[in-house]
DNA sequence: TTCGTCCTGGTA
DNA sequence: TACCAGGACGAA
């Protein structure tokens, strides 16, 4: 579920709950769910939080004595706040005890979630975060289009790429796409000047409203205690292939561009 | 570049 | 019962 959205609204909340705070043990319940090293829990328990942040859709813990908790959440992952005494989420497969009944919770449903511990000045090197673009939120007009203009295929694809950018994905893709009125379907190579900046803009506004909104929520994603997002509610076309576009009413189209659905007005978007 | 795969659950 | 789902990776 989560895009940079999302995962900029739980570290928002996980910055000032866990500073400070260390893991006095922790319980790996399903172990498919650690990246590397089967022993996370020894590598971290103990460690305390010095400092979170995030690239794309990967949120960082950094503790100390140079280690860095590495956190993807995935398709239906999140990331939740607990106490010792509360029901348990029903999907917990990290249980994180931060001491004082509190414990910090990794809840996935589909287990694609991923976690794992590096040495923080190896982080740029780690096999997942080496290859990504810029964050998505805070790369400059310059450097977006740069980068758009030496990537080939379709626009729908290179969104989605995160070495192009990193952050975007299905559903921030389509909304930007729109705002933006361009066919999600065109070739990169055929955006005019005009468009490859009017879809530089989309992105960041698309992004900011996302995080404005605290993030897109279906069935799986909430915040650290357990509340939904809002921005699903002021979706332009994802989710709504065959429901009439809310600009010029005209059908919304669909189709599958990689193995990802994308929709799209044909009407406001060319 | 495209595909299957990792997983489980919700819905038609 | 079949299909779909916010993501990413490795193989062909």
């Amino acid at each position: 579920m989560p895009e940079l959205p999302e995962v900029e609204t739980t570290l928002r909340a996980v910055r000032p709950a866990l500073l400070g705070r260390s893991f006095r043990q922790v319980e790996v319940l399903r172990k498919n769910m650690i990246k590397g090293t089967p022993d996370l829990a020894k590598k971290i328990a103990g460690a305390t939080v010095r400092d979170a942040s995030r690239h794309g859709k990967y949120l960082f813990l950094h503790l100390d004595g140079n280690r860095t908790l590495v956190v993807h959440l995935k398709m239906s992952g999140r990331l939740g706040l607990r106490k010792q005494n509360d029901t348990p989420l029903t999907y917990e497969r990290i249980r994180l005890h931060l001491g004082n009944e509190e414990l910090l919770i990794f809840n996935d449903p589909r287990t694609l979630g991923r976690m794992w511990v590096v040495p923080t000045k190896d982080l740029k090197n780690d096999s997942s975060i080496r290859l990504l673009g810029p964050d998505a939120l805070t790369a400059s007009e310059t450097e977006f289009l740069a980068r758009l203009q030496k990537k080939k295929g379709i626009l729908k694809a290179v969104l989605l790429d995160q070495s192009f950018v990193a952050g975007i994905g299905n559903i921030y893709a389509d909304e930007a796409c729109f705002l933006a009125g361009i066919n999600p379907l065109r070739r990169t190579a055929t955006l005019k000047p005009t468009e490859q900046k009017a879809l530089y803009r989309a992105v960041i506004r698309t992004l900011e409203k996302g995080v404005k909104n605290m993030g897109t929520s279906f069935s799986d994603f909430a915040d650290l205690f357990g509340k939904p997002g809002q921005n699903q509610k002021s979706l332009a076309v994802y989710g709504r292939a065959g429901e009439p576009c809310r600009t010029c009413t005209t059908v919304l189209k669909s189709e599958k561009v990689g193995q990802r659905t994308t929709v799209w007005c044909p009407r406001c978007q060319h």
